[in-house]
DNA sequence: GTTCGTGCAAACCGTTTGCACCGAC
DNA sequence: GTCGGTGCAAACGGTTTGCACGAAC
């Protein structure tokens, strides 16, 4: 544990923010000047292979990663098409069914993403996407699984 | 309509089978060796903002595209950690439960992948992965609906 | 001293793009 | 002729790597 690392790993678990490679390189060297681009990329593949980080597929171009797996492991993500944002969710319903599926095939799961992408129906009418206010609060924090759960409505 | 995107149709759609664009590239010059690498691009842009073809996260390097959705628009994929190989599969239940929790949140969905990442526990006893003959078979065809789902197992 | 991590710059690789050419109309 | 698609090669951008330096032991 050097000095270095040390600086990544507040840059990158200082916040629940999702970030790329580029955007923790920028946060580490707000506390670090020195950090160069290329430990950053040693040391993210080294919280990811440790299972402290991990990739999430948010359908953009660059890799995003999640600083939230290890007090979440099992949330998902839904983004908003409207305006990008990003909404953390667990559901336990969610993970019974996954666990079904893969044990009819065959198998037995390790882990699981996914992603939903929406868009919410008061963006227009209002012009405003009011989730913008819920992005990660209330989701992936404790109770939120209550949250997105509860009583499902019927479809 | 030019030859050169009937080449690259065929190629993308002659299986259903998975494949980066490089492998489509491949493909397309095994049917005209000219074909050249920017206009696979080109169309393969066509292609996804069409619709037609889905950029699916399989957890590799490299972008894959599905050329399944046309049939089945709704399926998703289980990647066995063992030997790599895609099974895809449908859900109804998934659907419905993934349309609950977007409501809940407050969207309307538009679109989902799930991908789930398992191991086969045959594949430990025997040596050898026993769904690899599986593979996008029974998955993803008519009635695969009905394997994959079933009596939901406890679990 | 040895060992391991770091910083820099160059290399790498998948993808995109500028530009000239070609083919259909 | 115009317009759009194609092929080539160069450019691009995110990521990795070779190598020399530096810090800890």
């Amino acid at each position: 544990m050097t000095r270095q690392r040390e600086v990544i790993l507040q840059a990158a678990f200082g916040s629940n923010e999702h970030f790329t490679a580029e955007e923790l390189w920028e946060k580490a060297r707000k506390l670090d000047r020195r950090t160069s681009r290329a430990t950053v990329y040693r040391t993210l593949t080294l919280l990811r292979e440790g299972g402290l980080l991990r990739e999430i597929d948010l359908g953009r171009d660059q890799k995003v990663f999640d600083p939230n797996f290890m007090d979440h492991p099992h949330h998902n993500h839904l983004v908003c098409i409207d305006c990008g944002e990003v909404i953390e969710f667990e559901d336990s319903h969610m993970r019974v069914l996954e666990e079904c599926i893969t044990r009819r095939l065959g198998f037995r799961s390790t882990k699981s993403s996914l992603r939903i992408e929406a868009c919410c129906d008061r963006l227009r009418k209002d012009g405003v996407c009011p989730n913008l206010l819920r992005k990660r609060l209330g989701a992936c924090v404790p109770g939120a699984e209550t949250r997105s759960l509860g009583v499902p409505v019927a479809p």
